[in-house]
DNA sequence: CTCAATAGTTATCTTTTGATAATAAAATCA
DNA sequence: TGATTTTATTATCAAAAGATAACTATTGAG
């Protein structure tokens, strides 16, 4: 095996990914928001209390629009910011219950459609999976 | 294993797969086009020949707005059309020699990058890494 | 205290992307 | 043959996203 075939397999699987990932969260967005507000959304409802440096960071987005569409978010009651005690510069950005709600909401969603996805899919076929998904998250897909 | 872990499991490796792909696909995009428009070539690039209709199918494109940004990567001589002899309406759009110089020019750059993140797994790792990726494929991102 | 750095906001402009209507030409159907 | 469908284009308009400059407020360094 050299790297070559590997490299290819995973530009094929890579794009199978997308492919699946795709149908699997179709239409989860509300449509109240726009792609990027969602994505805002839901990197805050799985690293708050964020900053919005961080989410500058971590999305590639610039702070003016950053901020642009998270005070979208706000408007809506998605979000809220609270002043850092120690340091008042900062803005601690936490969920409100209806911004958890409409990302429960989504990932219900895409809950079913997964579902249906395995429906078909043997107990052992499902173990392989699993054990499959872990390998690649440590030997490949793992931070640094 | 319940269905819940899996689905919580998959989400992670969705994220990192995003990621990972994101950091080795980084700067491979040339300046000269969007994102869409590049996503449009490497569609082709994969496909040739292929016709508008099946761009439109395969990218949420409408016809419309994929004509427009088809007619940009001809202006630009990456891609060209030739009418279908049998079906005068059809066009079959093939790549230009500059435009698979383009997509070579970008998968170069991104097998370089990811040679660099592989560069210090083992040998019996790699041959894992393969294998998971198989069966991930085959059992869980098959088409349907 | 002064000055630079950090965190964030507002305003504005451009580019990109999405949506829709109107059109043309060729093919198919009845 | 005439009506309908398919394939694609052009022209607009609107919305979303990206880029930049100017600004405020706070903190930290010397």
């Amino acid at each position: 095996m050299d790297n070559h075939k590997l490299f290819n397999k995973l530009i094929t699987f890579t794009n199978a990914v997308y492919r699946v990932t795709e149908e699997l969260t179709k239409e989860a967005k509300p449509n109240v928001l726009t792609q990027i507000q969602f994505d805002i959304l839901d990197f805050i409802a799985r690293n708050q209390p964020v900053t919005l440096s961080e989410i500058c960071d971590c999305t590639h987005l610039s702070m003016p629009n950053a901020s642009r569409e998270l005070r979208k978010l706000g408007e809506n009651d998605l979000i809220e910011k609270k002043s850092d005690v120690d340091d008042r510069r900062k803005q601690y950005i936490y969920m409100t219950s209806s911004g958890e709600k409409m990302i429960e909401d989504a990932y219900k969603l895409i809950k079913v459609n997964f579902d249906n996805r395995i429906k078909d899919i043997s107990k052992e076929d499902l173990d392989e999976i699993n054990y499959a998904i872990d390998k690649l998250q440590s030997k490949f897909y793992f931070d640094r």
